[in-house]
RNA sequence: GCGCCCGUAGCUCAACUGGAUAGAGCAUCGGCCUUCUAAGCCGAGGGUUGCAGGUUCGAGUCCUGCCGGGCGUGCCA
């Protein structure tokens, strides 16, 4: 249930009775003493109408009718209004339940995106596991969600990767996923060679030429080796438990056969200059004080395409074929002039068909322990695939010592569940526009405000219905709180919905991450302050409940946040 | 040079977009396991929110100017 978009549209209805104007700014309230929610907007609104706003409140609260929400609404400090809610109106919350958005938008959401040529590392873990949690959260929410994986599988460096393949196999067709099986070595062993041989630099760009024509030998490779470094995503993609599949890749290569079409469209429309040789978009907007404008390059001047005429393909694809509403791009920050040029670009050609927001979900780059660009000591890039294996040990060998009851399969599970939820909730739980420290012991660490914990909520809620041997769906589905543990357990446990809004509003996972911790800490604290097993009748009953509809909210929060639980560790 | 992002406790991060006394975790110090999992709970210390102005009932948040960091800025993505 949506709690705030409720409240706010009493108090709209009350300030409507009184002629005044303003958002009514529900908010939960900061400090307990101010009761759950409090309504920030009577201020504003009084000062608009040039009116005293204590009076203004008070006014406000004669005609507000929350009879079935509140149990108390009162004025405090310069014109709040603090609102505490009723135990009935909380009780009726459905835990966990996500309310279907209205309207109902087709979504395409632009996330992952690696490049074909290397292997994945630790940076494309944001845009991964934040995209992707997005993505989960915007289904949940009953939008048409489509995932786009826009991979770099494209362009110039692959006619060096694939005449190296050339050479080194003999006959290319008979390639083996094992010379490819360390991608990374492979990459820099083409370039050391394409940096060393002129010879060979030749004939790799002559190989980008014959790959581009769309010559039937080369592109037989080319889609070879695509497969294969496809298929390295993809078992990343598998354990990071990630819904990307491979329906999803729409790669850059995709494009192509549209590139001329957008440039031919850009020159009906005089919107093309030529500049240097190169083919350019001059937009006013662009234009510097001085007056000189920054160009939109989208054709090179030796008749190449770049990213830029890419990403408007795919805007003209993703509005004339896939019809979107929104098109969220999870991306690097320094992508943002980028975006905001393309974005501008397609308004002026009328790209965007089918009017959608397009909207560039930044977020900042990974810096390494001194604040400079990570790097690993070696001067490489930390891959994906050994964080995930630290994780996973990590989290298994603490199991071997805090839980000797665990089977060497469950250690083998549970570790694995545990080790990727660390890793993802590290990445989901900051907010994503900041540049962030890649630290090891903090990115696995497993204590406070991390995955494990929150797992380890659940876990102990399990074994409390395990011990009792309680089956849940004998319990009631509601209960009304008695004391105000259990109340503002009750009061967060109905907010769960409104987070969610909040997340998909502008895409930041953060806030459904602060809310689980903070629902965990609650009930932990619930849970160490009041026995459940040994406590009698309606008592044991009521805490039940709560324990289940904690359960309920934080499995399926991380769920949401693409992190599974665990009944033991 | 111009543009974008950032600067909050020793460290890593929050602060629901202008709200009340700036919150967490880690680290430090003290207390709590014969009672539902101590990956936990309770408590303590730790802040001139980079600096200086301004806007207003109210500013970490908005505006201006500095200082510091990152990134971008015509043919890489």
């Amino acid at each position: 249930m949506h709690i705030k978009a409720t409240l706010a549209e009493r108090l709209q209805a009350a300030f409507a009775k009184l002629d005044l104007d303003g958002p009514a700014l529900i908010q939960a309230a900061t400090r307990p003493e101010f009761g759950d929610y409090q309504a920030n907007g009577v201020m504003a609104a009084a000062k608009k109408a040039k009116q005293n706003p204590r009076e203004v409140a008070s006014r406000v609260l004669d005609v507000l009718d929350l009879a079935d929400i509140a149990s108390n609404v009162e004025i405090a400090g310069p014109g709040f209004l603090n609102i505490t809610l009723n135990k009935t109106y909380l009780a009726q919350a459905e835990p966990g339940a996500v309310s279907p958005a209205s309207p109902q938008q087709t979504i395409v959401v632009d996330y992952s995106a690696p490049n074909l040529a290397k292997e994945m590392h630790v940076g494309h873990l944001r845009t991964t596991i934040i995209g992707d949690s997005v993505v989960r959260i915007l289904e949940a929410q009953g939008h048409n969600v489509i995932r786009q994986n826009h991979v770099g599988d494209w362009g110039t460096q692959f006619g060096m990767l694939l005449t190296y393949l050339k050479d080194n196999t003999g006959d290319a067709n008979e390639m083996a996923a094992s010379e490819l099986a360390d991608l990374e070595n492979f990459y820099r062993a083409a370039k050391q060679r394409f940096d060393a041989d002129a010879d060979f630099q030749e004939r790799s760009r002559q190989a980008v030429v014959k790959l581009q024509a769309g010559d039937p030998d080369i592109l037989a490779v080319w889609q070879r080796f695509i497969n294969i470094s496809m298929s390295h995503c993809q078992d990343i993609y598998d354990r990071l438990e990630v819904t990307l599949s491979p329906d999803h890749t729409m790669g850059e290569s995709r494009y192509n056969d549209d590139l001329p079409e957008v440039i031919n469209s850009l020159r009906k429309q005089n919107l093309l200059q030529e500049s240097d040789g190169a083919q350019c978009v001059f937009l006013d907007e662009f234009k510097s004080k001085k007056g000189d404008i920054l160009p939109v390059i989208v054709q090179k001047s030796d008749g190449g395409y770049l990213y830029a005429t890419t990403d408007l393909a795919a805007i003209r694809y993703r509005t004339s074929h896939l019809h979107a509403n929104r098109v969220l791009y999870f991306t690097d920050a320094r992508q943002a002039l980028h975006f905001k040029q393309i974005f501008a670009v397609a308004a002026a050609a009328g790209f965007n068909t089918s009017n959608a927001s397009l909207e560039h979900m930044p977020f900042g780059s990974m810096l390494g322990e001194d604040g400079k660009p990570f790097k690993t000591r070696a001067g490489g890039v930390v891959k994906l695939a050994e964080l995930l294996d630290e994780a996973e040990q990590r989290a298994r060998q603490l199991l071997k010592q805090n839980n000797p009851d665990l089977s060497p399969e469950e250690i083998q599970e549970t570790g694995r569940i545990i080790g990727i939820g660390a890793i993802k909730y590290a990445d989901l739980s900051k907010n994503r526009n900041s540049d962030y420290v890649f630290d090891w012991d903090q990115m696995l660490s497993f204590e406070g405000n991390t995955a494990p914990y929150l797992q380890y909520a659940y876990a102990r809620i399990q074994s409390i219905f395990a011990r009792g041997d309680i089956d849940t769906r004998s319990l009631p589905n509601q209960a009304v709180s008695e004391d105000e543990a259990e109340r503002r357990l009750a009061v967060t446990i109905a907010g769960f919905d409104d987070v969610l809004q909040q997340v998909t509003q502008e895409g930041y996972p953060h806030f459904l991450c602060a809310y689980l911790y903070e629902l965990a800490t609650r009930f932990t604290q619930f849970y160490d302050a009041c026995p459940i097993l040994k406590s009698e009748g309606e008592v044991k009953t009521r805490r039940l409940v709560f324990a289940q509809q904690t359960a309920v909210t934080l499995k399926r929060g991380l769920d949401l946040l693409g992190i599974g639980v665990v009944n033991r560790m």
